[in-house]
DNA sequence: CCTTGCCTTGACGCCGACGTCAAGGATTAC
DNA sequence: GTAATCCTTGACGTCGGCGTCAAGGCAAGG
């Protein structure tokens, strides 16, 4: 198989598989005259990334997995130190989501405020009105 | 005022004040010199786009409220266009929060498969144990 | 007068994960 | 034979929000 087989089967570009290459993710075999090629582990290897990445997980972190499944394991995650990035995975979205949370609750509480605020300006009067345009361009 | 000061009250670099100038959000008056010189609403409308940068915004996003703050108004979310920006962040910060929770669980989910399938092998004799180096250098 | 320290503009560097040419060789299709 | 399609390497572009020089102007203290 080559690279452009490859990466239609993985649903990729054939840009993205040279670049895990040269990050030492998929090293290739070489044809005599030179092209790349593949066999089906590569394809197992490539949809191991791609689910990480849907995670979020950088490409660095899915190394352990993919080294993992190079090594003969049935699954990426068979070794221990992809169970570690798991677990690092976790805290950072523990950590993370409690931070949106946070900044959710502090939006939303400006957001209230600043609707009262102008609620309780309409009717009183000359109240200051804001006479900037208002266009739904960025909508 | 000059830029290096200001900078020092704002807690942020004359590079930054510099660059936001060049994006159009903190235009400058200049001395004859040619020195920028600004005064204590610049300080506000700079408090008022870090804010909303620790929230997340995008420089962009901050748009609205410096123009309504340089507008006159004694707040920057007083004008309907902020307001806007609020609610759709507010929509923006729920789709994310939603998204990571929903990832979260499916990677504790892998964890806790993995976990189970680990310590069922390692009882079990010749179970094909992980050979990988587990070096915690990425700790 | 000279140094020190502020200011100016301009321009390149960074990060991650590729996209997008460019120039050329190999293979396949007709 | 030749055109279309694949492959190769190399290198620059993207995005945001600045950091970090570089080369030079202006001001103030000793």
């Amino acid at each position: 198989m080559r690279i452009g087989e490859l990466a239609e089967q993985a649903g990729t570009t054939t840009r993205t598989l040279r670049y895990y290459e040269s990050r030492g993710l998929l090293p290739a075999r070489r044809a005599e005259n030179g092209y790349r090629t593949y066999d089906d582990s590569d394809l197992r290897l490539i949809q191991q990334i791609r689910t990480l990445q849907d995670f979020g997980f950088d490409l660095e972190e899915t190394r352990p997995f993919v080294d993992c499944l190079r090594a003969g394991h049935p699954a990426g995650d068979a070794c221990p130190a992809s169970l570690a990035v798991y677990r690092r995975k976790l805290d950072e979205l523990d950590a993370l989501i409690d931070q949106l949370r946070s900044v959710r609750a502090e939006v939303g509480a400006h957001l209230t405020r600043a609707e009262l605020q102008a609620s309780a300006e309409l009717p009183g009067g000359p109240a200051p009105r804001c006479e900037l345009d208002w266009k739904d361009e960025d909508r």
